[in-house]
DNA sequence: CCGGTAATACTATGGATCTAGTAATTCGGG
DNA sequence: CCCGAATTACTAGATCCATAGTATTACCGG
């Protein structure tokens, strides 16, 4: 499929069928963030769908549709794709953007921290030594 | 300026500006990925500009165009884009994935580390007791 | 089995994007 | 001063995006 590359609200059309899985028509329509007709909603579907980023079945006389590709690869795709062009390539650029930058609380950045410290000890066990 | 949302090509575009700083048609021409015509190049610049991204000053007969958004706001404006669209609003969560699904080196989580440590510090001194 | 209504199918439009060609300009060199 | 190469100005088209209207279909209830 190469990375999915959404737009503006083609991506909130995935986020609804991500946050609250496979949709109908209407369903997704009254969690977009924005008011939109019946069948703007529906045409982005189909569009999404030609694409072959969303599928469904039917139900009953509507359809339910489905994302095909999974958040993690949208997100591993979006990623990439703003490290690359906006933080020069590093990961970690964007990461310490991100834990200066951006106000998160004590606990917030303590969760973090525990995560890098177990992630820190994995790679350590398997290496032995430096 | 609102928040400055780049299409794909003109982050392209910007993401020269960037990192080599003013530039004139030509300069941004070869630094881009792909390979495009002169007066394309031109043209997308000049889009740039009508949208007031960048600018140009004149420098004997050729322009030398410069970003007129600083990369930090583009960085703050993508990074809460896909924080809300792809990570529900959490930046937590976009931090967590970072962490876990990148492939960084022992070095670079420590630095992130230390960094955390640092910022930790500082918001505990400031607070006395919680 | 038929009507009504909810749903989909088809079509459309204005605007942006991406690409680039041709025309006009301008500076630097002879 | 004038030529030419480099540069910008103007114009254009193909495609995609965002939105939505009208036409058609199809189930559910009676």
């Amino acid at each position: 499929m190469g990375e999915p590359l959404f737009t503006d609200r083609e991506l909130d059309v995935m986020a609804v069928l991500w946050e609250h899985g496979p949709s109908t028509v209407a369903d997704v329509r009254e969690r977009l963030p924005a008011e939109l007709a019946y069948t703007t909603v529906l045409t982005m579907l189909r569009t999404l769908e030609e694409k072959g980023y969303v599928g469904h079945e039917s139900e009953g006389r509507a359809y339910r549709y489905h994302a095909r590709v999974e958040r993690g690869e949208a997100r591993v795709s979006a990623l990439n794709r703003i490290t690359r062009k906006l933080f020069a390539g590093s990961t970690e650029t964007l990461l310490t953007h991100l834990v200066s930058d951006q106000e998160l609380s004590d606990e917030q950045l303590e969760r973090i921290r525990a995560l890098l410290d177990a992630r820190i000890g994995d790679e350590e066990e398997e290496e032995g030594e430096g």
